[in-house]
DNA sequence: CGCTGCATTGAAGGCGGTCAAACTGCGTGG
DNA sequence: CCACGCAGTTTGACCGCCTTCAATGCAGCG
């Protein structure tokens, strides 16, 4: 049920098969989430962090004036939450932007966790931590790339991750987001994240139809959003 | 030496003086570094983490045509590459921004704690995800606030934090930045950002002379700001 | 068949970028 | 001591990107 996560684990370091038969037995209560309900809302104090097993849910926070900043995308074998086992409350939401499956961690089972599990611990952590490396690279984009880079550089960051959890075929991927949403993720009016959109299509680097993005040209796409993957931190280590 | 670490996390839970002591034992080695130069270089395999103890540094990164961006600022009391521990290779640079003194830990004790202090280890983990909270807050200041709003909203943040760790006066803190590297972090033009930094002064809720910050009216400042130092996690909780 | 949510396009205006020049404070060397 | 240079700040002008407002197109669905 957890492959996505094992993946996502295994990716980065050797997940010895005790440590995945523990992740699996504390990873329980499945349930589903349809397009737009709160996975987690901003505020409450979890007593159990959510993996995301199947579909996209963004976290995000709406300011006074009403306009909403998505701040992450989560895909399939995300920890949606794992922060909030430290943080103890959710500074933010996380919606669901496609239906959405997911099961749950009780915080008393991480608790646990790192009490007898070092080495699991610096899994969960290192999960954490590439998360802030791709909010990192997120500020870079926003504040010093072209719109048409920043947007190109999000396909691309997409693309890698979802073939890291096999939810994605040889140069495309399901993406039912509206363009509103993607606005919200790149700070952009929808107006001009559509016409921004159109320079990519122009450029012949990709299309998206029925709620698929297929990238036509990669060595295209990765040129103009200056992508270098190594942030994601996709190499096995001993960690 | 460390108090502004002990500040940091007695700011969020108690800490046992045991803990502490272990702490000190384990960070060591103080050092200096010069305005501009580098704690840590992008792409290295740091075997040790970097506690600032004074001054302010710079998380960043540089892309093709030379654009600098600032992913992070930190000051006293702040790890600079704590995350480096699980991730084992930098993805960005750490530079000076003032003189800095630090201290290191090295990684293998970093490690020995996962091994034998489950409580400890879950500080230094919260320490890396309150980075992420941080990050996540500059995502939204970026994408949706006006750019009054967000330079009003680092002030207030970099005002609240260097008063956990003892580095602010009442209403006053050291800040020798130049305005390029602040234009830097907000992702804007040196022009724009002088501009938007007389906005501020124009109205009277902050002063920058003699590399000092005066808030004159913190409740305008805040107000413009739009800021919520919820975000940074500042009360005592078991963790 | 018409409704509804989403995508697309156009037009007008303002924010923010670039280029350029002048100004300020400070340290240095003649 | 003063002139100079340098680094950083400030201001002005121009222009283009991006926002907002508005209208139209389009596809799925009750």
């Amino acid at each position: 049920m957890i492959e996505p996560l094992i993946a996502n684990m295994q990716a980065r370091d050797v997940v010895s098969s005790r440590e995945i038969d523990l992740l699996q037995s504390m990873i329980v209560r499945e349930r589903r989430f349809a397009v737009d309900e709160d996975l987690v809302k901003e505020g409450t104090r979890p007593i159990f962090s959510t993996v995301l097993l199947d579909g996209i849910a963004a976290r995000y926070r709406v300011l006074e004036d009403g306009k909403r900043q998505i701040t992450a995308l989560h895909i399939g074998g995300d920890f949606v939450d794992l922060h909030a086992f430290p943080l103890k409350e959710m500074d933010h939401g996380v919606v669901a932007l496609t239906p959405c499956r997911v099961a749950f961690a009780d915080h008393s089972d991480l608790r646990r966790i790192t009490e007898t599990e070092p080495h699991l611990t610096r899994l969960l952590w290192l999960l954490t931590v590439v998360d802030g490396a791709i909010h990192r690279e997120w500020i870079v984009a926003m504040g010093r790339r072209s719109k048409k880079s920043h947007l190109a550089h999000l396909f691309c960051e997409l693309y890698i991750r979802l073939k890291v959890v096999g939810k994605a075929e040889k140069g495309s991927f399901a993406f039912s987001l509206t363009q509103s949403e993607l606005a919200d993720v790149l700070g952009l009016s929808l107006v001009h994240l559509n016409k921004t959109l159109g320079l990519l299509r122009k450029e012949s680097v990709l299309e998206w139809a029925q709620r698929t993005i297929t990238i036509m040209d990669w060595d295209g796409l990765q040129r103009i959003a200056e992508f270098e993957p190594h942030y994601l931190n996709l190499h096995v280590e001993a960690r």
